[in-house]
DNA sequence: CCAGGATACTTTGATGTCCAAGTAATCTCG
DNA sequence: CGAGATTACTTGGACATCAAAGTATCCTGG
């Protein structure tokens, strides 16, 4: 068994001196970690037609009222780039889950907007997660409450938009 | 003020009679953003000549006995393919801060090792990093002892390798 | 009403990640 | 000892992200 290559690098900021920010450092390297690990469960989970980003966008538009959301909107709801949202709707796009359409009113604006084959998708990738990743994380109901309280802290600081707003 | 659109899909979630995962979805999702939110914060402190990946790579390096360490073994203490090992290393040797060399012994192993260059680098890196994205995370000593713990649980139960082992 | 500025999206280019296939060196077993 | 398996790394292709530049559309002020 080897040592955790985290634990180690805390120890070695500990060596150094630099106190105030070992905590900080695990964290901020322990979430990088966690987040990669789930990320590459969650897309082998959802290949070879969809990603964790493309499926985002596709629960975004199936809840939305319309099943349609302007470009730009996606892109401050996720909070990446519009080049981003506009890749990741071309490959929607390419597997019929989404179709593009000019705004009504400002035709600047760019409607993606769900289709019926988008919908099922969405809806069998959900039980998949559901069952395989969401309602198994072995976290406990209290540690949960305790986690998603703590980054949400964190999310609001980091300039996240709408974190513990109320509209 | 808009609604979080995290907070928003849990209460979805709910309605559509999804109990059991919704919490968990909030969580992975909200640690999604987290992590998201920090990369970014944290690339834009690096850049131009450095991002968090090839960061992580430096210190390591320096960190190590020799400086220097084995191509595959900075894949399993980071916990990515070797592929990204490469690609990083690339861009670390062609900024002079690492240098490739072939293993005395077995003549496949491809050891990395960092320059002095690189060292005065990870140095400077490191003091921006401590005081601007580590000791300034903002979150509390006692919710931080608490995110690792919940957060190394996580990591141990999605195989990351070497958590809470000890050697 | 038209020029200049702002807004919305796409395109291009750099990075990082994964997977699969290819290359080179070492090991194993008959 | 030599062929096949294994190991270590690199290469190429797909996808995601960001930043900056380009295009189209709308708005504002004189």
């Amino acid at each position: 068994m080897s040592v955790d290559p985290i634990a180690l690098a805390e120890s070695h900021w500990l060596q150094r001196g630099w106190h105030e920010a070992a905590p900080g450092m695990r964290l901020v390297t322990t979430l990088t970690r966690v987040q990669q690990l789930l990320h590459q469960r969650i897309d082998a989970l959802l290949a070879p037609d969809l990603t964790f980003a493309r499926y985002e966008i596709l629960m975004l538009l199936d809840f939305s009222r319309r099943g349609a959301l302007p470009m730009s909107v996606i892109g401050s709801r996720l909070q990446v780039h519009a080049a981003s949202v506009t890749s990741a709707v071309d490959r929607l796009e390419r597997d019929g889950f989404a179709t593009r359409s000019r705004g009504e009113e400002d035709r600047r604006r760019v409607m993606a907007a769900i289709t019926a084959a988008g919908r099922r998708r969405a809806r069998s990738a959900t039980r998949v997660l559901n069952e395989q990743v969401f309602a198994a994380t072995g976290v406990s109901s209290r540690d949960l409450g305790a986690a998603i309280s703590i980054l949400d802290g964190m999310r609001a600081r980091l300039g996240d938009e709408g974190v513990g707003g109320g509209d």
